[in-house]
RNA sequence: GUUUCUGUAGCUCAGUAGGAUAGAGCGUCCGCCUCCUAAGCGGAAGGCCAGCGGUUCGAAUCCGCUCAGGAACGCCA
């Protein structure tokens, strides 16, 4: 279905061109002053300048074919040039019912269906999952939903990082607890047993004890760089280990995540990128792209424009090994050859921004993408606790994601629990609910790119513009259509009518509102704007339902249109928290 | 130091093809349950959109400078 935005301005549009003027001033807005029309448009004004007329007169000449609008129920001048339109309720209705019946809500599909990457989640083997994990999770989970209804191909990849350094500290350390294991006997031809030699808690804790380790001894550091390199050719026995590494981490990362519900369509790392770097280091020094640099393999990326220094894409250090350059071009070299994406996004913190601009550059340089290809950086705030400052435990580490799971699942049942009757297992289930929808709206509803202040007290509220507050507005809705379930069967049959008070008329121009806001989220990346609407669309269906009894109505048309704005209103809602990544419990 | 992002109500945040009177929530104060979930709804108070200058019919929005805060700046990822 068109947007009721781009009707309305082939409408007006039409009008200028009767008038004489170029249709592309009819760009028609929803009225930033409700109390005098539902939509605008500014054209008159800025064609004053080119027509060298007065916009109220343009103003006018337009209104005048406008009048016998079957959309446009009235359209004014008003100075120094706006026109001001109402709609007739009638083709309000029509709309939404054609939206009502049309699948994924009549939302346009995409002409052309790309194929799109999106690189998020950004998670480490063998470092538990973070709240430095959460907004690339659940970020990047509502882009690809977002870029998925609108038809086309996307592909969510997780992106560990399970190569390098870190897999070198994990080895070292095992070695020294356990230096009888056969990985590390040398010569040893047999089979490695199939057990891992640690359970996920012991590795959580090798890595930190490694990683510190390593910093005060400088002879650790230099095993753990063997072990690295030998892993990185291939070592029997260090391979073995990895593959233990990786079997008991991705499993409880897909836990951790699956907490969030979020999924991701593949489980790829770095260590799948690292057979394409050799020919790819061979591409760029056939291709004079490359060249030496202090001893290490660089490509120049600074270009005419640049306002400050960009250092040059580092493609191998002094002493031969790849580096997160590499790796990420490496993936590029990677994802071309096997899904040929018209776009690949990445959902990482902003401070990588510079990484990627080098990255990117290198990438169409060297053409290891397609000239077309597009490659975005979404890059997302840090979150910071109440003190304004990156966001830490009271005892001020790193809180971990399951332990914050934990804690707003076990707060929100509390909340919960003494409320209303309901089993303790349905009770616990609705607060998992209520606790995901509460963190990602909190999150979600922040633009991505700025920092944001996390407060779970204030997410958690169910008052106000949270996530909770939505949940309870979808439940409302719930309650009474179950209600209107008991005596009337055939609910989908309901129709919508003109509107009968100003409070459901907001409403219904609200619902109007759905393709246009999900189109301008996939376009700029911005959930929040998904979250600011959903708001907006929950508050005007609270006054609608504060001031209409909606069962009650004798009137059975004017009830039926009522239950079909309500079909139509959950309809939207859920579709939307979809969308962002929860979903609404069938009571709270 | 260079570059870059941010600065909107007491607090947390919306608000870009420049438009009419800058919006929400929380907090504060005042109202509303015989009625589909009051986890709701209505109302009040609260603003030099960091500051200064410019562009123009018109600026929170575009440009310049200043101030304040954050971040990044080649062999970690």
């Amino acid at each position: 279905m068109k947007k009721m935005l781009e009707l309305i301005a082939e409408e007006v549009g039409q009008a200028f061109e009767k008038a004489g003027y170029d249709k592309e001033y009819a760009r028609v807005t929803v009225s930033n002053r409700p109390d005098l029309c539902e939509y605008q448009c500014n054209g008159a004004m800025a064609g004053a300048k080119v027509y060298k007329k007065a916009p109220i007169m343009i103003a006018n000449e337009v209104v005048a074919y406008l009048l016998d609008s079957k959309k446009i129920a009235s359209a004014e001048a008003a100075a120094p040039g706006f026109i001001n339109m109402k709609l007739r309720p009638e083709y309000i209705a029509t709309y939404l019912n054609d939206m009502k019946v049309a699948k994924d809500l009549g939302i346009e599909k995409a002409m052309n269906p790309k194929t799109i990457v999106v690189d998020y989640g950004g998670a480490n083997v063998a470092k538990p999952l973070h709240v430095g994990h959460l907004r690339s999770a659940i970020i990047g989970e509502s882009l690809k939903k977002i870029a998925r209804f609108l038809g086309h191909e996307v592909i969510g990849d997780v992106h560990l990082g399970d190569w390098g350094y870190q897999m070198g500290l994990v080895i070292t350390e095992l070695q020294k607890r356990q230096p009888q294991l056969p990985y590390f006997e040398e010569n040893y031809q047999g089979d490695y047993p199939k057990e891992p030699p640690f359970t996920i808690h012991e590795l959580e804790e090798i890595y930190p004890t490694a990683s510190t380790r390593a910093k005060e001894d400088e002879e650790y550091k230099e095993e753990a760089l063997r072990a690295t390199y030998l892993l990185q050719n291939g070592h029997r026995g260090y391979t073995a280990i990895w593959n233990h590494i990786m079997n008991v981490s991705v499993a409880d990362l897909k836990k951790n995540y699956g907490n969030l519900d979020v999924t991701f369509d593949l489980w790829k790392g770095e260590a799948d990128a690292q057979k394409y770097i050799p020919a790819m280091v061979e591409h760029l020094k056939e291709g004079g792209y490359a060249h030496l640099d202090d001893g290490a393999l660089v490509v120049d990326v600074k270009e005419d424009s640049d306002t400050k220094e960009i250092p040059p894409c580092m493609i191998l250090k002094s002493d031969g090994a790849a580096l997160y350059d590499t790796t990420d071009l490496a993936t590029l070299v990677e994802r071309e050859e096997l899904y040929h994406p018209d776009e690949v996004l990445y959902v990482v913190d902003k401070r990588q921004e510079l990484h990627f601009t080098q990255v990117f550059r290198c990438a169409r340089k060297t053409n290891i993408v397609k000239p077309n290809t597009k490659l975005t950086f979404l890059g997302f705030g840090t979150m910071n606790g109440k003190d304004g400052k990156p966001f830490k435990t009271r005892e001020g580490g790193v809180m971990r994601l399951e332990d914050l799971i934990r804690e707003i699942n076990e707060q929100m049942y509390e909340k919960i629990a003494d409320n209303r009757m309901m089993s303790q297992e349905e009770a616990k289930e609705t607060a998992r609910m209520i606790g995901l929808s509460a963190l990602k709206y909190g999150d979600l509803s922040n633009q991505a790119s700025k920092d944001y202040m996390f407060d779970l007290e204030r997410f958690m509220s169910f008052e106000g513009n949270t996530g909770p507050y939505i949940l309870y507005t979808i439940v409302r809705i719930k309650s009474i259509l179950a209600k209107y379930m008991e005596t009337n069967k055939s609910m989908e049959e309901c129709m919508l009518r003109g509107a009968v008070t100003e409070s459901q008329r907001s409403l219904m121009l609200e619902v109007v509102k759905f393709n246009e806001i999900i189109e301008i989220a996939h376009e700029e990346c911005a959930p929040h704007k998904i979250c600011a609407y959903i708001y907006e669309v929950a508050n005007a269906f609270n006054k609608f339902y504060h001031e209409t009894k909606i069962l009650a109505e004798e009137n059975e048309d004017t009830k039926e249109s009522f239950i079909a704005l309500l079909i139509l209103t959950k309809k939207l809602l859920e579709t939307c928290i979809d969308l962002l990544g929860f979903e609404a419990p069938e009571r709270m």
